[in-house]
DNA sequence: TGTACATCAGTGAACGCGCGTTCACTGATGTAC
DNA sequence: TGTACATCAGTGAACGCGCGTTCACTGATGTAC
């Protein structure tokens, strides 16, 4: 049976998320524009309205689609170190923090690659109620291990800065440096 | 004896250079324009040109001038702790670690207010050499009382990565929580 | 089950707008004698 | 020192372009009988 119409609208619609979610993390949001994100998603830019109500929206949504994938992954790791948090810490950490995730804004840590840009949103605005959301549920799915929170605030700091600058910093050998010492720096604090 | 003309131009240069480094640091490269700029320098647009080739020329400049003044500061810090790297560390862990500094990212610190912008300039740009050039100077700079490049790292990594999340969930309780945990951990690592 | 109409997801052309950049112009500054 | 011309910093109108958003349309899907 072919599928309804109603399915594959609902379909797209999660598929234009998917596509802003990665594109929003990989170009920021003022560089990603909707007929880019459509063009992404298979479709013209005309539909766009049909399923959003401005762009904003859409940004909205795809904080929260990204924020849903970190908490995945999150939770992936501790389940694959039941009762050691130690291990769980060392695993988010060595993952984390390595020339892929560096290179792949747009499937990574939707804080790091978000970050400045949220910075910049108004009080209140969707993007930043999102965003906010976001990092308080990953924060204590992080203090869920009985760690005291502000360790993890700090760690979280830590990999966030370390990951960002080792971004801007590219191409330069300080890049992989930065890197390096808040890998060791974690290790240490474990 | 009236300023010269070729005098006032090389200070209205400045002057642009000044409102684009902080215009560019509060708003970011993208959402501020040339325009705005000038309006911000007292000047129409039309004579941008004659002072900068393009935008891109300004912002490389302007991240230069942010860069400049950011180690100023360090030095003053490191000038009124003569022979105490720990204390020189105290306060600029204490000064930059603030809600001042989260909610005034247009005279703070370049590497926070940048970095997510920089992380998308390509490969080779102006821009982006600028600040690797910015970051790696600083360090070295704070490197320079003795203390261990990595830590070094580390630290500038946990503080440009709590600000900047601090900045992105301002608002929200979690955002002095951040500046709060952070410089916990660098007051035990100091 | 078959037919007639209503709905609605997606298309593609179009809108007004602000952008980065260009350019003809102006009037004050600098230079030559 | 005074005059005549050249230079050039800044003005403001204009350019082509891509943006976010709107809308008339189409054709496939869903509904009523």
């Amino acid at each position: 049976m072919a599928k309804s119409s109603q399915q594959h609208a609902a379909e797209n619609r999660q598929t234009i998320v998917n596509a802003a979610s990665e594109l929003f993390r990989e170009q920021g949001f003022r560089s990603t524009s909707v007929p880019e994100v459509m063009r992404a998603a298979g479709m013209t830019h005309g539909g766009f309205y049909g399923h959003f109500a401005s762009k904003e929206a859409l940004a909205a949504e795809a904080v929260d689609g990204a924020f849903d994938w970190l908490e995945g992954w999150v939770d992936t790791i501790a389940r694959k170190n039941p009762d050691d948090a130690d291990a769980a810490q060392a695993e988010l950490v060595s993952t984390y923090l390595t020339a892929q995730h560096r290179d792949s804004a747009g499937i990574g840590c939707p804080a790091a690659a978000l970050a400045g840009d949220v910075a910049r949103e108004p009080a209140g605005s969707p993007v930043r109620e999102r965003f906010s959301h976001g990092i308080e549920t990953v924060i204590a799915q992080l203090s869920h291990a009985g760690r005291d929170e502000q360790t993890v605030l700090a760690n979280y700091a830590t990999m966030v800065g370390a990951l960002l600058l080792s971004r801007a910093t590219a191409g330069s050998p300080i890049s992989d440096k930065l890197l390096a010492a808040a890998r060791a720096r974690l290790s240490a604090t474990a």
